[in-house]
DNA sequence: ATCCCCTTCAAACGTTCGTTTGAGGCTGCC
DNA sequence: GGCAGCCTCAAACGAACGTTTGAAGGGGAT
């Protein structure tokens, strides 16, 4: 076995586990023997757990907030030279996370709606690190588009789309009601798509406090 | 100390570190220790450290979720004959959440916002059970105040609702960010406020997929 | 063939976990 | 005073945790 295998034999299995359970509650036995190598590996080529847990996030997430921040910027550059409009702003926030769901399994989709929660110091760092230019170039994306808007109430909005994201994917165990409620269980593009009507709208909410004594 | 008093201690320590670590970083030991009673008073008063935890959901979401009801049942009867207004609806599901957590220091809201993306088995159950009747009253509200969604939209929606909700109160150290990048920290009442705007605005988005190639 | 470096392995390290034990104290009732 | 019935306490239980160790394997270069 080539030690790249070994590697990603384990950051595959750490990756699946951690979303189903948590960082706390996966040991690396757990880990190890998911992955069928043996105990020791997880220290020999990570160091310690904390650092396999950093890798996992570089590997998904990196890859993740570049499609999204691409995505952003085919959008800025397609709508030249006005700004964006918000569904392709959200759209370009939301859908790279809902598909990667959908292209490497469940896993990574819960565990990217988990992070967003977890309270480990180090995990809260490293959600800040990964994320921090995704929220600035959204954020000033949202801010050009939707001039009307106050710093503070578009970080909330943004926040608020990014809770509904997170949640869809974090909490897909509720989502699984739905299909004995409803009548099918969901498709991912019906909640993409459902997802950006959703937040497009809420962002493009009424602004004042006046707003509420209309209705 | 009375043994009441022992029992209470305990479960305002065990709501205040499940908060702010998650269930399974969270010892008995730790718990114990910040309740200042005995190690043994948690098998003794609970039986086991997953009984503790259900006891706190009972505590804490039980009043939580009477206190739902109630204020939609008063929207209810106020909006007669007609169903209630959206923003009621969204304000009777969010308000009493957020200000739970106003009241009773920042612990339960970071739990309640932790618990929709908790993994452990016996978690989703709880959350499962205790939410159930939430669910089922405030979808038969919204689908008789906005007939045009359907089945799968409005439980969607309402499911964004509950996912911006629950970052708002689970991530709250990532809002934080705001305090730095904006001018001054989030005070309660306008997060609430811009919730119900944001939600309100999502859930009365247009329904059809004509919707997005308007735009 | 010999050496070296990288990897794997079984075994063990000390620590911390949830839980149990048995002795002891306190209160109220006889 | 004595006897129960709760409750608290220090101490210990076995199990599981993350991590370390030292020996063994297995190519490639010399």
């Amino acid at each position: 076995m080539t030690p790249t295998d070994t590697k990603a034999r384990i950051l595959d299995a750490a990756e699946q586990l951690f979303s189903q359970r948590g960082f706390a509650a996966t040991s690396t036995r757990d880990i190890t023997a998911a992955a069928a190598v043996n105990l020791a590996a997880v220290n020999y080529h990570f160091g310690a757990k904390a650092e396999l847990v950093r890798e996992v996030f570089r590997r998904r997430f990196g890859a993740l907030n570049d499609e999204r921040l691409a995505r952003l910027a085919r959008a800025e550059a397609e709508a030249t030279p006005a700004a964006p409009s918000v569904p392709a702003i959200v759209r370009a926030l939301v859908a790279p996370a809902l598909h990667l769901g959908a292209e490497q399994g469940q896993a990574c989709m819960r565990l990217m709606g988990r992070v967003h929660s977890e309270p480990a110091e180090f995990v809260v760092e490293l959600v800040r690190d990964h994320f921090a230019e995704v929220r600035t170039r959204f954020l000033s994306a949202l801010r050009r588009s939707v001039p009307d808007l106050s710093d503070e109430q578009a970080f909330l909005r943004l926040f608020f789309v990014v809770g509904a994201m997170a949640h869809s994917m974090g909490a897909s165990h509720h989502l699984a009601l739905l299909a004995a409620h409803g009548r099918h269980p969901f498709v991912l593009e019906e909640v993409e798509d459902e997802l950006v009507r959703f937040g497009t709208a809420g962002i493009l909410a009424e602004v004042g406090a006046a707003a509420e004594a209309k209705r």
